[in-house]
DNA sequence: CTGTCATTCAATTATTCTATTGAATGACGA
DNA sequence: TCGTCATTCAATAGAATAATTGAATGACAG
């Protein structure tokens, strides 16, 4: 199909960057970069794929101008080109979850078994943590949270739940976040604790929607 | 590939939207869409598209949750099915004019030797419609300008600019615009007036982005 | 210069997507 | 009921995409 007239062009490159987004390992790796810049080789250990594979739909991503590349030593960082990427995905996502009745199932079928409260949104955390009402646990792993969290939050990675838990106040509501809107971990969090008779509640979504609304991120531990 | 988790579930689903927007002649359905509900023999005329191509991309189109269908006799019409449609294309389309070189070397080879001077913007365009210093004509075909246009315009198609200007006033500025910020022909419109004389200039987009701005929008004709 | 390690490239196979063709469906009017 | 017309389905061939494997690149340390 040669070229015909330059809207038809546009409308090819526009296509290449939709494509990129269109599968769902490349979704989850952005969900992941927009936790801050990764290696290939640790994007590739956090989803538990082949580093070629990885690197293939890394250079997907650059080539569609989703990500951009910086070379560090023998490493190459990858981290989201523009933060247009995460409204992108989330106009993607709110169709998604308006249009296409398999979400509603998915999302009935295990996410609102684990969270029959509605989630707390931004507002109600900032308020809640000002009058010191909550203890905010963030369930990533500790060096997607030495990279940047939430003021106020402990990191509280999913396996330690349960220890966390023995020593914390058992009268005081828990809010956990995690990667996303989506994110699992969070959901197991709130779940686990309340199976252990705790008050718990979920952050509407994660922190890199956090941060694009341009609230404060506490950097280290 | 099995569903592990209702992440990667969630994931599938989001990815199967993004991919019915990863194709160039579904981009530019969705621009037609965007001008009101079509006949799939409609679209496939104005495409210049066999019907049972039409058809099935939107049959992907509708899977995925962009757009939907109603019966209408022995027609069935297709329309947008959310708003947020149009910002998820502004966001992809966004997202290609800041990072890819090749949006840029297409805009500038073709676009701005038709275009050198700043498109007027919808706040601008309200405050000289209002002054009266401006004559705007939709260059749409006859049909779509039915449809819905910007109050006050006048229907000059592309093809009857020539006949149009001979009895326009020649020193008035002429605002032209068409279906979305890349419709080729509010460029072309532009390019020729400026040949005959006139003092031109482009709106920086189409009917859709100022109706999805909450504008009035006047019909028939 | 050589070995090591992160990343990329190249080649293969399996899968999915695209365009095209002709036949099937479903609604309307005679 | 029958023919007509808009649309969809089904089947095909060709093209693009995905995952896997192993080899190649490029940077660092010794």
């Amino acid at each position: 199909m040669s070229i015909r007239n330059p809207k038809q062009a546009l409308y090819e490159q526009f296509a290449i960057v939709a494509k990129a987004f269109g599968h769902p390992l490349r979704l989850e790796m952005i969900e992941h970069l927009a936790q801050g810049a990764r290696s290939v080789e640790a994007l590739a250990a956090k989803l538990g794929q082949p580093v070629a594979n990885i690197s293939q739909h890394l250079q997907a991503l650059r080539r569609a101008g989703i990500v951009s590349a910086e070379r560090d030593g023998k490493f190459v960082h990858y981290s989201l080109a523009d933060a247009s990427v995460l409204s992108a995905v989330a106009a993607v996502r709110g169709l998604a979850e308006r249009q296409l009745a398999e979400v509603d199932r998915i999302v009935r079928g295990y996410f609102d078994a684990r969270d029959d409260m509605r989630p707390v949104t931004r507002d109600e955390l900032q308020t809640l943590m000002r009058d010191g009402l909550v203890t905010l646990i963030d369930v990533r792993p500790p060096d997607e949270f030495a990279l940047g969290h939430v003021p106020g939050a402990i990191n509280v990675p999913l396996g330690e739940i349960k220890t966390w838990s023995a020593d914390a106040a058992p009268d005081r509501e828990v809010v956990a976040y995690c990667r996303g809107p989506w994110c699992v971990m969070s959901f197991e969090a709130v779940a686990a604790l309340r199976s252990l008779g705790y008050s718990a509640r979920r952050l509407e979504d994660g922190l890199p929607e956090w941060k694009a609304a341009g609230l404060p991120v506490e950097m280290a531990a």
